[in-house]
RNA sequence: GCCCGGUUCGUCUAGUGGUUAGGACGCCAGGUUUUCAACCUGGAGGUCACGGGUUCAAGUCCCGUACCGGGUGCCA
């Protein structure tokens, strides 16, 4: 039974590079007829950020990951969150100690930081508490038993650290990477158990994957250089571990580092899923559904980063994913996210979708603009407009002109379209559509071209002014479709209008 | 510093010892159009990070170096 988790730690909001990987275990949980989790690791109370849980669910909802199990859904093997399973990992991380794989350490935080200092001074290749460094600090192997004792009893704090065997060749396994040999001597005595009553994540991640009976981890590659000791935590409770499976970083588009908070706002994309607003500071950061996004294409964006089908295909439902799907074909390198493709996909997407879905998500746009149309005329709108359209304000921004006047003309296109003559052509333009009797789109084509023609005039001469007074500027939908849509007294109107309040 | 991972057009990538190194985004040109977009056709863009091996043959296997990224917390 394929069981996967989604683990992230409500520190603020879900980002889409752990979007991704929601994406991943929940593609490969549906894939192999398994269950998909969601489990909140909330054991860091100083991070903790308000709402942050609920962004995340509602980001994965947003996308449609539905979880099969979770802490707003329930499950047989829950809480799901971890705050509410401190419990468990006390009796966990005692089980260890007893076992000899953990011990208690007194040290304070400024006496840890003068080991590493002492230990950075001295030009020591390594600055970690471990099994030479601890016989040197306060901790069970020097403090007699009864003295740790008392220490505890008396209510000092204390955490307990992994026990960190010395000179062990350890031999992880990866799906993606293969393997991966690390010696113990570099690893440190990590803390399991911290002095505020609270797992660190190694601890609750061992003992919650175990547990909740996960099979497969799925996660950042940001976790590779402590599988070491994740599994050497499954040997030492004797348990059975999980496969891994370590998915490359989204990287920032141009220059270094992981893609993170700041560059979306920065370099003209979003970072976030949805809207976030800081709780502390009050900032407000913009998300892929508030700029326009479908959930569709932002599936789609994540799951060509760092993944491919090995065909041409590039356009993918949800659906299509999960049958797709495979870890064997996720790439090991990290991936730079490229914002203009992103765009590329969402306009792939916006096109799949019939008009009358459109429309639908249009119609609030409009109704902010104080608008009200009928379903047949925004229907055509949008079937003029749909092509030429990456995202569902375009319909507003590229077609405000089929729902009012423009209100201003477009310098460049003034310049280039409105000419000493322009003025009078454009009478007499007008004079001629008011005598056209059945004003559709096909024959007002063919009677204007006609008299065009007949007064020796070029298309173009006539047709930029014509497009310029009808919508402000000279590039646009189809012309004859637009004039019959917009109709002929308001085509007239806005003629007049123009040739009154055209500069030139 | 130390540990781990990575490295194919600007970007995302195909490629599993023998290919003119393929596709997509973006860019450029032509076609189409009253215009723009879309669409169609074509083009530029890669010494497969570099250096050494192994092999009749290497982007593909091995080693080293460089560079990039991650980790190195009582954060996840």
């Amino acid at each position: 039974m394929v069981r996967v988790r989604f683990a992230p730690s409500p520190t603020g909001p879900l980002h889409i590079g752990g979007l991704r990987t929601a994406l991943f275990n929940f593609l490969f949980a549906r894939k192999n007829n398994g269950k998909f989790i969601l489990r909140i690791e909330d054991t860091d109370q100083l991070r903790y950020v308000p709402g942050a849980e609920d962004y995340i669910i509602e980001s994965l909802r947003w996308v449609g990951l539905d979880y099969d199990e979770g802490p707003d859904v329930g499950g047989p093997k829950g809480p799901y969150r971890q705050s509410e399973r401190v419990e468990i990992y006390r009796k966990y991380a005692q089980e260890l100690v007893d076992k000899g794989w953990a011990y208690y350490a007194f040290d304070t935080p400024e006496e840890l930081d003068a080991m590493r200092q002492r230990l950075r001074e001295a030009r020591s290749p390594v600055q970690l508490y471990n099994h030479i460094t601890r016989s040197e600090m306060k901790n069970s192997f020097t403090l007699s038993e009864s003295e740790v004792k008392e220490r505890i009893e008396s209510g000092e704090p204390y955490v307990i650290r992994f026990n960190m065997p010395a000179d062990r060749q350890i031999v992880v396994h990866d799906i993606i990477r293969g393997e991966v040999k690390v010696n113990s001597n570099t690893l440190d005595d990590k803390v399991l158990f911290k002095s505020d009553g609270f797992p660190t994540y190694h601890l609750a991640n061992i003992v919650d994957d175990h547990l909740m009976e996960i099979s497969h981890v799925i996660r950042g590659e940001e976790w590779l250089p402590s599988l070491p000791l994740h599994v050497l935590l499954y040997e030492a409770f004797g348990w059975e571990s999980p496969q891994f499976a370590h998915l490359p970083l989204i990287l920032k588009p141009n220059g270094k580092g992981k893609l993170s908070k700041r560059d979306g706002d920065q370099m003209g994309f979003p970072v976030f899923p949805l809207d976030w607003t800081d709780p502390k500071t009050g900032e407000k950061i913009r998300g892929y559904r508030e700029w326009g996004y479908l959930p569709e294409a932002v599936i789609n964006i994540l799951a060509m980063l760092g993944w491919n089908p090995g065909t041409d295909q590039e356009i993918f439902t949800l659906d299509e994913l999960i049958e797709q799907f495979s870890l064997e074909r996720v790439q090991k390198s990290g991936a730079k996210f490229d914002p203009d493709k992103a765009r590329w996909f969402n306009q792939q997407h916006l096109r799949r979708k019939s008009n009358e879905e459109l429309a639908g998500m249009f119609r609030p746009i409009l109704q902010l603009q104080g608008i009200e149309v009928d379903d047949r005329y925004l229907l055509r709108v949008i079937e003029l407009l749909k092509e030429r359209v990456e995202f569902v304000e375009d319909f507003w921004t590229k077609g405000y002109f089929f729902f009012e006047a423009p209100r201003s003309y477009d310098p460049k296109g003034v310049k280039k379209a409105w000419k000493e003559q322009t003025p009078q052509i454009m009478r007499e333009l007008k004079e001629k559509i008011i005598q056209i009797q059945d004003f559709t789109s096909e024959n007002i084509e063919r009677e204007l071209k006609q008299w065009i023609e007949s007064k020796g005039l070029s298309f173009s001469k006539v047709f930029t002014p014509l497009r310029l007074l009808v919508q402000g500027s000279t590039s646009g939908p189809h012309l004859f479709d637009m004039l019959e849509l917009i109709g002929k007294d308001e085509i007239i109107k806005r003629i007049e209008y123009g040739i009154e309040n055209i500069k030139k």
